[in-house]
DNA sequence: TGGGTCATGTAATAGGTTACATGATTGC
DNA sequence: GCAATCATGTAACCTATTACATGACCCA
């Protein structure tokens, strides 16, 4: 019986809070950990049904007389102690795939103004990141009461904001060199005169969809 | 005709230096660009058929006499405008998933130390990735000569080298603040003199392999 | 009664890793 | 002649995303 990633997040979950559905646990993970981790339901519901088979889960009371057609779940003894099993095991790394550092590494061979505008799409990011992680921050303050995973949750997102931030320092100087370098590159051209071949260009505009669309599939151009 | 991200890692690597084959290519990418990317075989050599087919590279002169058996590529001009085409697109941003977080995430279940015990491995990957970046650096400005590229091998590594900083920096706080959290808690429990339930355990040892061996796959307890 | 969102589920497909097989070449 | 490593390739497997289908429930 394979039990994958998405089993440790469901078990984690139900470890904070019993009688989640599916369709919660989608919510919470987009909500809690979604800037680290992310899960869709082609992933959730079938997991679930696994982790019952495996006794792992159990059907929960579904909120005494409320809804129908709504199948909450809760942690069992063996989840639970599955569930330390693993915390228990050293992380992996997540195997390293960074599209961004990718186009930065081979942007000599684009056409000039593209890595300042792929550097400054960045920066943009960083900032509404760093925004919604400070916001998530505030509200976790608020609920302050004496919740026993508090101390973690703020550790998650002071690493989140660390790296984010340092990325956006980055993304300052970085910014000027490759402007300095870029415009040299492009009057160097100018001033030569000849093949058009490297016409400035701007990348589309990001349009940016951060809620309700699924994530983007890593894909190239049909 | 599927172009994946695989595709535009071999163009990239084929516009820096041409006649490189499939074994050169995995070699290179785990020299230059390890760090945020990854390709296996079983990926790279497929793609290689794929895109000669598409005509994006062709077989490359194998280097006059020398040896049989060992295909080289060279990059075709309709490969050349396909990489700057992809250049100019917007990034993606790569799946978020980070097994560390995750884990200090539902911390609170853990057994007592175990946290910690990840913040410090973590330390230590990072401390040793921090090393191998300074020498890749040491090493790219020996070479010194004007290779147009450098300003954006540079500033890939100028990002890795801030991140993994950044991260450390965050381990060393984290690490205390956790250690008297967890302190606290174990000695609580063992005041409390009862259930033997969390243990403190140390995770296992983290056996690390950085070379040679092929990546972790990411899976669960069997 | 109709639109929105809650809620579950699945089929198609992609994309990738691992493990294995196979043989050539090189250096000792 | 042997070991190491160079070099290519492929089959099995897995994990995950996407897109779609389906219907209940709520409320105005």
């Amino acid at each position: 019986m394979p039990l994958n990633q998405t089993t440790y997040v469901i078990l984690g979950l139900l470890s904070i809070e019993p009688n989640l559905s599916g369709y919660d646990m989608r919510k919470m993970i987009r909500r809690s950990v979604g800037y680290f981790w992310g899960e869709s339901y082609g992933q959730i519901y079938p997991t679930l049904k696994r982790l019952t088979a495996a006794g792992l889960i159990a059907p929960g009371s579904s909120g005494s007389s409320g809804r129908k057609r709504r199948q909450t779940y809760i942690l069992t003894e063996l989840g639970r102690a599955q569930l330390r099993q693993w915390l228990a095991l050293p992380f992996q790394n997540d195997p390293p795939r960074n599209e961004f550092l990718l186009k930065l590494f081979f942007g000599r061979e684009a056409a000039p103004g593209v890595s300042v505008a792929h550097v400054r799409d960045l920066q943009e990011r960083n900032q509404r990141a760093l925004a919604t992680l400070e916001e998530i921050e505030a509200l976790a303050q608020a609920g302050n009461p004496p919740n026993p995973h508090f101390p973690y949750w703020m550790q998650t997102l002071s690493l989140g904001k660390a790296l984010t931030q340092a990325a956006l320092e980055w993304g300052e100087t970085a910014l000027k060199e490759l402007t300095a370098l870029e415009d040299v590159a492009a009057r160097t051209e100018q001033a030569e005169g000849k093949r058009a071949k490297k016409k400035r260009v701007e990348t589309k505009k990001h349009v940016h969809r951060n809620d309700g669309t699924p994530r983007a599939k890593a894909r190239g151009t049909k």
